[in-house]
DNA sequence: ATAGTATTGTACTAAATAGTACAAAATAGG
DNA sequence: CCTATTTTGTACTATTTAGTACAATACTAT
């Protein structure tokens, strides 16, 4: 049944690779690069990753969605105003100490790069970006509901837009790597949120 | 002094390679792709951008923003409602028939492209995109001047809310690759400008 | 132990890719 | 018509890259 055991965990190595895409971009990222980075070798990289890259860039997308997604509806559990919370997340993009978002979104940078290269991938990404969405939009709701959010706006409205603003924000951010420039304009296109 | 004569037109060959950079993105597109695409041979190519790829994608991003800024400068000057003319520039955003806008905008994606990989290219599309946000401020200045626009927001940052909105929505319209989606959202979006 | 099984490491192949070398070609001016 | 000059076409090299083949390895269950 059980043979030679893996030296690798998955969703670790996966995690490697994911910081590599996200730094370099899908198409510069080499098997070789990403072998490196992964630990492993090229046996053990084919026979987990049957589709090569390609289906490493996908669960990778995958991975990074699902650990995003949970990080922040933890947050959300977590936070006294959820409101306030949604709020310092996109301020957050300022922050261009943090790695994260120096390079921007995995996703949105996906979806600019590989839109008619990789057709399949961008599709991937999109559908990725859109359970953000739905957190934006869970959030929305409650808010709305318990008074915290007064707006009228219609929430599904309201989700899209931040999306289209995280989207943005995080090529803004590239555009002027400044504090002083980027806080006023992110609390700017956030003023929807009253 | 004058040798055999060049075959090609400098300006026409980096327009068919502003196409290939644009459909595939940087690092997609070989230089094999490119000089098909161009009609043109090595010993031409490597003579006319002694920095092979590279150069000639400077070469393109420049090339891009100068007719890109020209074409607006110039639809501006024509326009009788320069706001109205601005409004439907962003809402031409949403018209995924144009092959323009299904592969979002060059610079936004050489950005989100090549941060980390080349930052001096990205550096390149940055300082571009400002000459767009230049544009923008121009037309809201002479706009505030003359009334058409009534918004006591400062100019400078209603230049580089409009960036961060165009940069946003050229993702957006490859996530929701619909009308009814879009319009809606990038009319939000423009609330701002009133 | 050993048979069966899954994983690993190494070596290899084939293809794509960037870039160079150099002779031939096409012009202008004397 | 001949020379100097610039561009072009072809052939070549060297490197990178993705992917495969296959034997060796390390485990489990009998």
């Amino acid at each position: 049944m059980s043979g030679r055991p893996k030296i690798f965990n998955e969703e670790e190595v996966i995690n490697k690779a994911i910081a590599v895409f996200w730094k370099y971009g899908y198409e510069a990222s080499s098997t070789e690069i990403l072998l490196e980075a992964m630990g492993i070798g090229k046996s053990s990289f084919y026979l987990e990753f049957k589709g090569g890259k390609r289906e490493l860039f996908e669960r990778a997308m995958q991975q990074r969605s699902r650990t995003a997604v949970e990080n922040l509806e933890k947050g959300f559990k977590e936070a006294d105003n959820k409101i306030d919370h949604l709020r310092s997340l996109f301020y957050s993009i300022a922050d261009t100490n943090l790695l994260r978002h120096k390079n921007g979104c995995l996703l949105g940078n996906t979806i600019a790069e590989l839109s008619n290269r990789e057709s399949g991938l961008k599709d991937v990404a999109a559908s990725l970006l859109l359970k953000l969405e739905q957190v934006f939009l869970k959030v929305i709701k409650e808010c709305q509901a318990n008074g915290t959010l007064k707006t009228k706006e219609k929430p599904e409205m309201l989700a899209k837009y931040l999306l289209s603003v995280w989207n943005g924000l995080n090529i803004s951010v590239r555009v002027y790597p400044n504090k002083k420039v980027l806080i006023p304009l992110i609390e700017k296109q956030l003023e929807i949120l009253k």
